[in-house]
RNA sequence: GCGCCUGUAGCUCAGUUGGAUAGAGCACUUGCCUCCGGAGCAAGGGGCCGUGGGUUCAAAUCCCGCCGGGCGCGCCA
């Protein structure tokens, strides 16, 4: 059921208006405006049941007095009723001019709505734990949140991208402990040494005490101590974010969890907390809010503690302190990507941030990615990691380039390789709604066949191909009237046309699926129409610079597209 | 137990916020490279949209109950 609609022209908001003027006591939000679930059926659909029913007017004749006033001109070429519906024809050729002329002129801004000029945004992601190489499920935080970012410069928000260093607590502490046993631990061994660390703590009390040593020390401020942790967590940060790079994923700003172990304007608003009686130092003397004084009804997740018996800072009070300081960048948009397994957690920080009158950051939660096998457990082994998984999919994609490039050099086949790697998995992901957990099947993932992101750049490759082949530079300006012949190239012209929609309804729901989504009903139309309209072997010349300028558009809108998910598209592959 | 999320084809997912005949991909069957790139296209089979009620002209979509899955629930981060 497609429900397209044309975004791009106003004709949907003349529609609107034209309706309100035309009977009294109705208002825009009456007045619904679909599309027909076939192109037999027009372009634009108007249900008239509801209207019918509020104007207490029969519905064949509000249809009879709405006809004449929805065909507006030039863009409505016939209004028919069918059933309760309105259905519009729109003048194919003048409507497919003013759409591919706006991609062209705007190129690769054409999709953005510009809606966030002026304003700002901030968005955290990512903060993997500085303990091991990312795994794909780890990663999945990492591809939302940059995909976000995208999203919001791309409607011209001026953005700012954070990573929370999370350089600080027990497991840290024990890491510290046990590098400094191992001779040149670097990033790869990094994961072990981890494990080794955690299943040493359990057997040996001794052993975890020194960690709660250490990250009491290096609560305290001691400088030597400080910097046993910096090198650790900074060695193992770099070499994730390495990893990232290579998903094209990067950040304006490292943000330390230790630079917020004390802050003096948190302190300010845990007076508040406790003259509303909601501060407290409970049993075991641990500094705790009790969430139910300040509206909090469920006895679950009743208690928040922010300081342990012996005074050191949880991660929530940490984490306070550092959202507060986000807060302060004056930010329009002050997002959050989180794990389904923070809801509560953030539930807990937004009330208390609130309560003393702050604004809390809005979350994008994410559910889990499980393998067919169930989840996840970097215990048991059965990770994907992020880094082993480009690597597999890279060779396999430079198997199939070599064969298909074989005039490219080595460098470049690589570097193609690389891009179709990087889609594959990028895709994969973010095709999935976040709220839903992704089933991942890494054979599937690699097959580049079907619905992925290699496809997807597979389409583009064809495009390029075409003009590359056409040999001259396929101008802009736009044919009056355009010529559109058949369906194939009218479908194309109507899903561009959706792009700038869908770019909001992305960002509105912060769900970078809906741009998947869209990228690969695109491909599909376009490949279609690839298989029945010949580009350059037409005679015509005015219908061959018409497909020309069709394949250009479709190429524009795909990129930008593409680019939102953070997937690039090779020249050849 | 309580709370949040989720259930659509054998499998993995869409379904533009309540609209017309529920759509893709994988897998299976059948065609299509002398023709702009077969990482492709065209066609076919396959559905009680978890289940039982309710709301209305209209429900996969909204409300309630039940069942299955994910996540969480006071010195982890």
């Amino acid at each position: 059921m497609s429900r397209s609609v044309f975004k791009v022209l106003d004709i949907v908001k003349k529609i609107k208006s034209v309706l309100v003027n035309n009977f009294e006591g109705i208002n825009e939000k009456d007045i619904l405006i679909s599309s027909p679930p076939d192109i037999k059926l027009g372009d634009i659909a108007i249900p008239l049941f509801s209207l019918s029913k509020k104007l207490n007017f029969p519905l064949p004749d509000l249809a009879e007095k709405c006809i004449p006033c929805v065909k507006i001109e030039p863009f409505v070429e016939k209004v028919e009723r069918v059933g309760g519906y309105l259905n519009l024809y729109l003048n194919r050729e003048i409507v497919a001019r003013e759409i591919i002329q706006q991609v062209l002129l705007q190129n690769v801004q054409f999709g953005s709505s510009f809606s966030g000029k002026g304003k700002k945004a901030l968005i955290e992601h990512t903060s993997i734990n500085p303990n091991a190489s990312p795994h794909v499920g780890r990663a999945r935080n990492a591809m939302i949140g940059d995909s976000l970012s995208r999203l919001f410069r791309f409607e011209g928000y001026d953005t700012e991208v954070h990573y929370y260093v999370n350089d600080m607590g027990r497991q840290i502490g024990l890491l510290v402990l046990i590098s400094g046993e191992i001779e040149n631990l670097d990033f790869n061994g990094i994961l072990e040494a981890y494990v080794r660390a955690n299943q040493r703590a359990e057997n040996d009390p001794e052993f975890a005490k020194y960690g709660y040593d250490l990250l009491a020390k290096m609560e305290q401020g001691d400088e030597e101590v400080r910097k046993k942790f910096f090198k650790v967590t900074e060695m193992c940060l770099k070499g994730q974010l390495q990893v990232l790079k290579r998903l094209g994923v990067e950040y304006d700003f490292f943000d330390r969890e230790s630079d917020y172990i004390e802050s003096e304007e948190l302190n300010k608003v845990l007076e508040v907390l406790k003259a509303k009686g909601a501060l407290f130092i409970d049993e075991e003397q641990r500094l705790t809010v009790d969430l139910s004084r300040l509206g909090y009804t469920q006895e679950e997740g009743r208690y928040f503690v922010l300081r342990r018996a012996n005074g050191s800072s949880m991660y929530g009070y940490r984490d306070l302190a550092y959202t507060i300081y986000k807060g302060h960048r004056g930010a329009d948009e002050d997002i959050i990507i989180l794990g389904e397994d923070h809801k509560l957690y953030l539930q807990q920080i937004s009330l208390i941030l609130s309560s003393a009158g702050y604004k809390p950051p809005v979350p994008v939660f994410y559910s889990y990615i499980l393998l067919k096998e169930g989840k996840m457990s970097t215990r048991q082994g059965n990770v994907v990691l992020l880094s082993d998984f480009l690597d597999t999919a890279s060779v396999l994609a430079l198997k199939r380039v070599q064969e298909q490039c074989k005039e490219l050099s080595k460098e470049e086949q690589n570097l193609i390789a690389e891009q179709v790697a990087v889609s594959a998995i990028r895709f994969a992901v973010l095709r999935v709604t976040p709220t839903k957990n992704v089933i991942f099947d890494i054979e599937s993932a690699l097959s580049f066949e079907g619905d992925t992101g290699p496809y997807l750049q597979y389409s583009c490759a064809r495009i390029k191909s075409i003009l590359r082949k056409y040999g001259k530079e396929v101008h802009d300006d736009i044919p009056e009237p355009f010529p559109v012949q058949q369906n194939e190239e009218w479908m194309l012209v109507r899903k561009i046309s959706e792009f700038p929609f869908t770019v909001l309804n992305s960002i509105e729901q912060c769900n970078p699926s809906i741009i998947a989504g869209f990228a690969l009903d695109l491909a599909h139309i376009f490949t279609s129409f690839y298989h029945t309209c010949p580009v350059l072997h037409v005679d015509e010349e005015e219908i061959k610079i018409a497909r020309l300028q069709l394949c250009k558009a479709t190429l524009q809108t795909m990129q930008n597209a593409l680019y939102l998910l953070g997937i690039s598209v090779p020249e050849r592959m």
